[in-house]
DNA sequence: GCCTTCCAGTTAACGATGTTAGGTTGGCTA
DNA sequence: TAGCCAACCTAACATCGTTAACTGGAAGGC
């Protein structure tokens, strides 16, 4: 007995050493630019081997990706509920543009990559779940801060003020992945661009003083 | 006598015949998903012929991506220069999103898709002319907020502004584009969340009244 | 202890892709 | 009229993701 778990355990190691290669691969080359052929050769199978372990090319990439999403969604969760919602949300900012600067890649993937409609993904990651949804975070966020009262009365959307944020904050980073090869452009450094620009929005959704 | 002429309107008639198609076909399938094979199959040639008016799929790709920018940096001129930068700024935001609103493939393709470094891209648009350069009329306006002396003084950098600007809009259009299949986001609409964010980050750059 | 079953992994192949080498043809120029 | 050149074609190459069919050896039942 135990020959079955072993057997497990095994079958878990080639699925992670697959994993693994593919990971790497898809961050140092691009997604379209890795082959199956390549992943295989990395972990010593034929490219064949690895339809035994995955469905395909995509569910590599999906699967790979439920696990950046779930590390992004904890970087929020380690900014913890002390602040205020305002504060907290320059700290998300913060956040999110630093995952992004640190795994730029792994972001392209996640963000910027049109996928198919229908994933996995849909059923690995619970949704609306703040802990493991970077986006119910911020829309939490934002709800606290539209009731603390601080803010204009017209913004009372939480989910409009949640893409407005998101929007700012993926836009300067996500530009400067696609265009900062661009020398024409005197790009800055997107980190300090997008605290401005987040601080800038926070203010101007913030009620007049003396309001 | 003529013929020479007529040989050169001949080709320039394929050519626009080839580019037509390949710009129908990327709009409605993708780049990835449209085939040279297909592309030539529509104009009634076969797939080398296209090798003998462009080098590559990508030149196709470039080319056209030079017209659409072109024609968004027209968009722009033909809010002329009559308002205050400060409203000015408000309709660039618009016709941008507008822009992409209309043609979310172009879009895609223009400032969602890493491009190799060099393309012929460079040579063929003027860049830093307003008229053809829509980052160029953007900076400029920024430029000239910030002259008018209504902004805060730590803003004071125009490409900082004009990347600030930029990053809010992109990201909010471009985020649609991507994840608009997602349903367990409740997505606003994209025009509307562009103009409040615009508005807002626009507000939030200004000086205290007062001050 | 033997026989069956199962399964990770293999070999070989399919159809599709972008692209190239090497013709062929038909009109222009000398 | 001879030669040339540009436009286009046929055939093919290397590579891609993926599938069908097999193999070898261990697991499990009798």
């Amino acid at each position: 007995m135990g020959s079955k778990e072993r057997r497990e355990r095994d079958r878990e190691h080639t699925r992670r050493k697959i994993l693994d290669a593919a990971r790497e691969m898809f961050v140092r080359l691009g997604y379209e630019a890795t082959t199956m052929r390549a992943i295989a050769k990395e972990v010593e199978y034929t490219p064949t081997a690895i339809y035994h372990h995955f469905e395909n090319k995509d569910a590599l990439l999906t699967e790979l990706s439920a696990v950046d999403f779930r590390a992004l969604a904890e970087a929020f969760l380690r900014i913890g509920r002390v602040a205020s919602p305002l504060e907290r949300l320059g700290k998300i900012c913060e956040a999110y543009v630093g995952f992004a600067h640190a795994n730029p890649m792994q972001y392209q993937l996640m963000f910027m990559t049109r996928r198919p409609p229908d994933t996995a993904l849909q059923t690995s990651l619970t949704r609306g779940d703040p802990s493991e949804d970077a986006y119910a975070f911020l829309r939490q966020t934002c709800a606290e801060a539209i009731a603390s009262g601080l803010l204009r009365p017209e913004v009372n959307d939480p989910d409009a003020m949640a893409q407005m944020m998101w929007g700012a904050a993926h836009g300067i980073v996500s530009l400067q992945i696609v265009k900062h090869h661009d020398a024409w452009i005197e790009w800055r450094d997107a980190r300090e661009t997008a605290r401005a620009g987040g601080e800038a929005m926070i203010r101007g959704l913030l009620r007049a003083p003396g309001d």
